[in-house]
DNA sequence: CGCTATTTCTTCCTCGTGTCAACGAAATCA
DNA sequence: TGATTTCGTTGACACGAGGAAGAAATAGCG
């Protein structure tokens, strides 16, 4: 049942030849010539390197498309359906996954709420995930490159183990080996977020940005950063810890059991916290966005506020990154990010008020629109870009 | 009287003989086989691309050293007087500069104060202590590779002007075009801290760190980065501007005109106000430091809390580094640095309470005995790197 | 002393990838 | 129809890298 792993690398193994895949596969058509261009190549280079790529059907040539005077060119563009790849996250109420073409489109989806947290849970059912994708679209299930898995936490990418992690509960759990030993397939692991940040610069708003961050917002907050065009992790994997940057000593304490942290100042817990303490009641933080958005009276002018609040504590902690990493994008993500309505303009005051020089000017906020599946559509990119060898992002 | 310019690079060209050259000079004397396993690349790739670096005086072959068994090494080292360089620093007050030898070992050093810190008084100062130092040291004179000048503030390297520098109060101010104007030699401008990045990296506490920082602590805080081998500059050369960090919205007023920064809350005048709220009169940085190590009764108390405070303050400052960026080390330098007996352990208690999971663990604190000449050497390695290509660093 | 083992370095070959210059291909324009 | 323009290919060549094999220079040992 288990189908066998394509080997992709072995027909993209050269650097150039996978440069070149990932150049059409990213910034979509090309012509010979503009392909030569963005590599930085001669045409003539460009040339020698296709045949193998096109006998093997990766990349599609198109008919010749007029172009002015001169002879036409021919664009170049990848076979989406070469290959499928999986995606995986896990969370600690459900495991998601998908199953996507090469340029990340979504072929099935399938959720699964799960019982506890256990990595035995989690782990069998993101592997009975997996075997239901693959037997929910067979045609795809031949062609599969491998398994991407996003894990919140502090995940060590290249033993594919999860250190660490404070919203599953895990300490040292291995995630690579127990699925490949279940799927038959390579599995490739790393932070959830940043399954966001290859997402982004592969087929999202940073495809042409060389350094940007993607900042989700919601229970936690989560950074990944992709510095000067590479994915940036840290001297053990444990970057982008944007959450617990101490912005004031005397703020409310943090679930990391210090005070001031940026999660405790404007995760979901910090919005609720500031309506019960105004004496409004409100469980969760889709009811707050409600109260904030069409609620009435005090109870909307104390959920405004508290929205306002959070988004500037956020904008405080952006101020910081931007000014230590000088970023050309911070690209707004996750759950929270559907009020940004709500936090937005008080983010971005904060935001110029406390960033010096041109930081502030220099970076563009985005907020992306949070799609149910974008993690898991992250997590397939990552299988995508081991098997072109990390040529780009 | 202007000598030529040495167009080293014209002789190492190619990226791989700038590589030798790099980590020979960086890694000390090694024989072909170390040289050839520290590059990944197999010994005789090594023996082929060193004749013309031995032909023309960079590398010198030492005589063979018996090894034990086998055939003795013959280990090369660089020639450091094959080619000097200049080094200069320009500081709001005073230019200093020193001529160095490939090793960036100091052969002279001169410095001059400044009347008003014009760019035009202070280059034309800068243009006169190169000119001074090549006369002063004429066999080195003829050998110059080029001028490396280290600027405080937002610098765009690669157009060679200074954005803006709040300390000298220069608004796109050219630094290289002038100075290479008066001086005939190549010039190479940067962020002055970065300066000192590129020379931990190359002759001091960064040589074998993948990632790290130097902060520069005295009245302003400074940062410069290397991260993943590279020195790294964000989008617009604004990176490392830890100094305006938003750490306490309640926080004192900051000389940018914001509440709260690290540097409002760490730098010299913090520690100052903090004296003369207390009503312990004292006017410099140097004199708190005297009270605070050999002060008596509650001056000195309130002068080694003024210390602590600091401490404090740049402790929660790196913590949101290292959470940000999980650095490998963080290298202390500055004028300020000599006040670490007083700061340093309120510092790592700081540290290690609000970096989140192993981050602090993760990070050596580093403190760099302050030699007066550190940053012109820092200027000097700029020229350095330029002429290997940038291919360490 | 001569032999072998050992380590270092070199020589020679092939391969992959890049450039350059010249040519062929396919359209528009006159 | 032919000139022009742009695109792509072809073939000759350079160069860095790897691999296999051999030369160089030592220590140890009978």
């Amino acid at each position: 049942m288990s189908p066998s792993p394509v080997r992709f690398s072995d027909l993209v193994s050269e650097q150039s030849r996978a440069e070149i895949f990932a150049t059409v596969l990213t910034s979509g058509p090309l012509s010979r010539t503009q392909l030569a261009q963005r590599l930085g190549l001669v045409p003539s280079s460009v040339t020698r390197m296709l045949p193998p790529l096109l006998e093997h059907g990766y990349l599609h040539e198109s008919d010749t498309a007029p172009n002015g005077r001169g002879r036409p060119q021919k664009m170049l563009h990848v076979n989406p359906d070469k290959h499928t790849v999986v995606g995986i996250k896990i969370g600690p109420a459900q495991v998601s996954g998908v199953i996507t073409d090469m340029a990340a489109n979504v072929l099935a989806r399938l959720e699964e709420p799960i019982a506890d947290r256990t990595p035995e849970t989690a782990l069998s059912a993101a592997a009975a995930l997996t075997r239901r994708l693959l037997a929910q679209t067979p045609e795809a299930a031949d062609r599969v490159l491998g398994v991407g898995v996003g894990v919140s936490g502090h995940v060590d990418s290249a033993a594919g183990i999860c250190r660490y992690s404070a919203l599953l509960d895990w300490n040292k759990v291995d995630v690579a080996g127990p699925l490949r030993a279940a799927t038959g397939l390579p599995v490739v692991v790393n932070n959830d977020v940043n399954t966001l940040v290859v997402a982004e610069r592969w087929f999202g708003q940073g495809r042409d940005v060389d350094s940007f961050a993607v900042v989700t917002v919601g229970p936690g907050i989560g950074c990944g950063l992709l510095l000067d065009g590479a994915l940036f992790s840290g001297a053990t994997g444990l970057a982008g810890e944007l959450g617990h940057l101490p912005l004031d000593p005397a703020g409310p304490m943090c679930s990391c059991g210090r005070r001031g942290c940026l999660e405790a100042l404007a995760g979901d817990r910090a919005v609720l916290r500031h309506l019960q303490d105004a004496g409004v009641p409100c469980a969760t933080i889709t009811e707050a966005m409600d109260i904030a958005r069409s609620g009435s009276g005090s109870a909307q002018t104390v959920a405004r506020s508290a929205f306002a609040e959070a988004g500037t504590a956020l904008g405080r902690g952006l101020a910081g990154m931007c000014n230590l990493l000088n970023l050309q994008k911070i690209i707004l993500a996750g759950e929270g990010a559907v009020a940004h309505d709500l936090f937005g303009p008080a983010l971005n005051q904060a935001l110029e008020a406390h960033a010096f020089s041109t930081a502030a000017r220099d970076c563009d906020i985005h907020v992306d629109p949070v799609t149910h599946d974008l993690w898991a559509r992250g997590a397939a990119c990552l299988v995508i870009r081991e098997a072109v060898g990390a040529a780009i992002s």
